[in-house]
DNA sequence: AAAAAAATATACCAATTGGTATTTTATTTC
DNA sequence: GAAATAAAATACCAATTGGTATATTTTTTT
């Protein structure tokens, strides 16, 4: 790892918290240079422009909770375990993402949708990829014969990340977990409800 | 009404959509001369500052749906009716919610919880008039016998309006209706779940 | 260790930001 | 309709915005 490519690395994980909480257009180059302790001649030298930094700090904040699903994942073949990775890791994380921010996905669909159309794509690319990892582990478990044939795999997904990015922003809103929680404990629930 | 008071309501009436779009701190003064014709002389004349005027935005936008969410639910005795005021408005509006920007209590609770303390208390504040109208009507339910004992209340309503704000969520960013009616149809069955 | 290359800092730029004091115009009140 | 009053337009302000050209340091490579 050369020198700048361990200071490009610095910058986005110094910075990619502070474009969470401030909005993607919200943060100014002086809070990254204030942040970074670094000058705009260095910030320039690594990024061509700051949507690339914002591009660049959104991928990283995705990353980390896509890796973490990823890794608790593997070699994992009972789609309930499956969906349950979910329901286990955004309640284990919840009070660390609410000091960064809250879930970028959310944050950045709503913010970004307006202002900046090349970040919104990688949002809705990621929501997407989401409500279709769900929707087919459902569909898996109605063909592997764990999940009831007449299950909605399309209009459960729906209900799946809706309970969680409801629950993350009823909780972040009124600094309480009890309210994704409660959500969290209902997908159990329909898990169970759709388990033959 | 007097000239002041009519130009007062123009500029709130105009700059709601804009504010909803680009966010309180994302919308500029000259967004707002721009979108009002008006020059800066008059707006701060009708206005303290940008704070005042984002708030007034913010009370119009969410005005008007309590507005009509209160107009809907007069004489309605059966909790039944009363929860699907909700159910049935937010199918109804969402393609009018679309092109102001989505659902202001979604938008400014995301971009205002870290700029705007005085926005983001009026968002909590409404949150919770919400929240707590649905877990009212749920307990009113569970007295009156319309609804089962067993039903906790405050859990029906996190679900009940993370399934709503889920739903814009969703439609907004995949730009398709069928994720919020999904959820309406869902919240439907969790209404006939709960009735014994 | 010297030379070449790359990374960072400095000093600047025009444009825009929110906001104000003052002048001009329109609306009330008498 | 004239005088008083209120509203809107003009012209300005300092501070901040994103960004760049150039100078100065650090790293690499030899």
């Amino acid at each position: 790892m050369t020198k700048a490519e361990r200071t490009r690395q610095f910058i986005i994980e110094t910075t990619a918290p502070i474009f969470n909480k401030k909005g993607y257009e919200g943060t100014s180059i002086s809070d990254i240079t204030a942040a970074t302790r670094l000058t705009k001649g260095s910030i320039y030298g690594n990024f061509k422009d700051k949507d690339e930094l914002a591009a660049a700090a959104f991928d990283y904040n995705l990353g980390k909770i896509r890796n973490e699903i990823v890794a608790r994942s593997i070699g994992l073949k009972d789609p309930v375990d499956q969906l349950l990775v979910y329901v286990d890791f955004y309640g284990e994380v919840f009070d660390h993402v609410y000091v960064s921010g809250g879930c970028p996905l959310l944050n950045t669909a709503v913010d970004a949708d307006d202002s900046n159309p090349e970040l919104f794509s990688r949002v809705c690319k990621a929501m997407l990829e989401w409500h279709s990892h769900v929707r087919r582990v459902v569909e898996y478990g109605k063909k592997s014969g764990v999940f009831l044939a007449e299950t909605d795999a399309e209009a459960f997904a729906d209900q799946f990340v809706s309970l969680i990015e409801g629950g993350m922003l009823l909780s972040k809103t009124f600094r309480n977990k009890q309210h994704l929680n409660s959500n969290l404990l209902f997908i159990r629930k329909m898990i169970v409800e759709i388990t033959g």
